[in-house]
DNA sequence: TTGCTCCTCACGTCACGTGAGGTGGC
DNA sequence: TTGCTCCTCACGTCACGTGAGGTGGC
């Protein structure tokens, strides 16, 4: 019978530690004494606290850890042990992107730039789509986008996320941009509408929201560009103008009204555009 | 302005949280109506909550994320990338290396096999070591002991680490067996003894703590042996037998009380055998 | 007016760590 | 007797989530 001290000190797990198992049930004393309290250990309880810190360390909870050394529950372990190894792998896989980021990050931030605009990533959506290619980006580009919200809104397709504006020409000449105006619609309903298509995501784009009329998109967009360049990026995709709160003159859609502005003052635009660094090797070796 | 529920499904994030980043002070409100308590939210807001979240993925303490984005503090940006580039790393190796033991742990316990042994790593240490062969484990080996704890003792470099025996013959034959005594010593004090070593660990070891006298060793280690074979593995390095709490009649050596058995019924004895796999291949493939 | 949104407590989660304040055993 | 060990609350950690109970605004 070794008591609480001696058995800490010889499986090297604190007090604290031992005292909390037993709260929890996970590891009860061989005996405690009725009159002090006091917790009495055998030996024999030190392969399965030996189990309890290796599943610990592997990242399973107490409950788990319960549950995985229940008597007669050998097969529970096995079938546990497999879940995790699943998981490890996943977590791996997970600090790789977090590593991938954290590099893009480094890249995007050089000590000393204002933190304007932030990378991150876009997911893909599926939309209804219709591309086209316009002469101005007023008047024609409004009616592609009732005419696609009007198609959506008829297959009763619309989620609350917001549309946004493609421009797959890289430079903007006066005549004929084209531009591509997308809904993004549930992926159950895209059987019902022809036009759906995937649109991919970016895993680093250089994103930037801004409030109020379109009249600031120009300036706001050129300085994107100016802080992706001393970023060290290079522009990897179209961009995309993400129309989070719009102008309620267009009637047609039926929208939830947090995503209608009564001005334009009240607008809430994003620019987004998916990005490259520009030299591919890691910022810092360690 | 946006009210809080606007502003959380802009940027996709829950009104709880908001509300947590306004109460710990990393993302105030624009604006708070001092009658209502209502939040407003500007758009202007959303760059700095995107480098919350970045932040936050990435692993970094809502504190750490405080500090990061203080005005005028990029550098610190930089080097808490940089800082969380190098533990993202770490995570990975750790990772790496959960998956092997997890691999080691699902071939050590196919499921039925009861758990009465444990596999886990053994830590390299430092140790007075002195190797001898010997023609039994009795007196000879006690002798062997008293000398290296005399020796330890009278350079003040004992430890609370138990002692231990191993046994470098891989078969063991009735005369001739070749043992090492080594007694754990502090790093410091290597240099002021003679015969001191490191004695390399084991990442895989098949270990088994029992109670009461020696008499017990050889059915536990058989057992041992053919727990061994039975998860699949063979043996990859000597015996270990280590004493956490041995004999008082020993009384030359100075040691905490929690060392000393009164009776060898309360000893604390660990058979330690470093394992291999028998099959290299992975368990399962995901 | 109804229903929706917003508010502020207060408590729960998870695996313990950190005292406070008191007692048993050599 | 002193000092060491052990005990039981009770609260803190971290980043929110989950109600409870109540109110503002269209």
């Amino acid at each position: 019978m070794l008591k609480i001290g001696d058995f800490s000190r010889l499986v090297r797990v604190t007090i604290k530690t031992l005292r909390h198992y037993d709260a929890v049930g996970l590891l009860r004393p061989d005996r405690v004494d009725a009159a002090t309290g006091y917790r009495y250990y055998s030996a024999m309880q030190v392969p399965r606290l030996q189990w309890i810190v290796a599943l610990k360390d592997l990242g399973f909870s107490l409950d788990e850890i319960r549950d995985s050394l229940a008597d007669g529950q050998e097969s529970r372990l096995h079938t546990a042990l497999l879940r995790r190894r699943g998981a490890l792998l996943e977590e791996i896989a997970d600090g790789h992107e977090r590593l991938r980021r954290v590099d893009a990050m480094l890249r995007g931030t050089p000590a000393g730039v204002s933190v304007a605009a932030v990378v991150r990533q876009v997911p893909e959506c599926q939309a209804y789509a219709l591309r086209c290619t316009v002469d101005s980006l007023g008047q024609p580009v409004e009616a592609l986008f009732e005419q696609a919200e009007a198609a959506v809104a008829k297959a009763q397709a619309r989620i609350d996320r917001s549309p946004f504006l493609l421009f797959h020409d890289p430079e903007h000449r006066d005549r004929d941009i084209d531009v591509e105006v997308c809904i993004p619609v549930a992926d159950e309903a895209a059987p019902r509408l022809t036009a759906v298509r995937r649109v991919a995501g970016a895993s680093d784009a250089g994103c930037l929201t801004y409030e109020g009329s379109y009249a600031r998109t120009p300036a706001l967009a050129a300085g994107l560009a100016a802080w992706i360049d001393a970023g060290g990026y290079v522009i990897a995709g179209p961009l995309r103008e993400v129309y989070h709160r719009f102008g309620a003159d267009q009637r047609g859609y039926r929208l939830p009204a947090h995503r209608i502005a009564a001005t334009p003052d009240d607008y809430i635009t994003e620019l987004q555009i998916p990005l490259v660094r520009r030299d591919p090797a890691p910022a810092t070796e360690t």
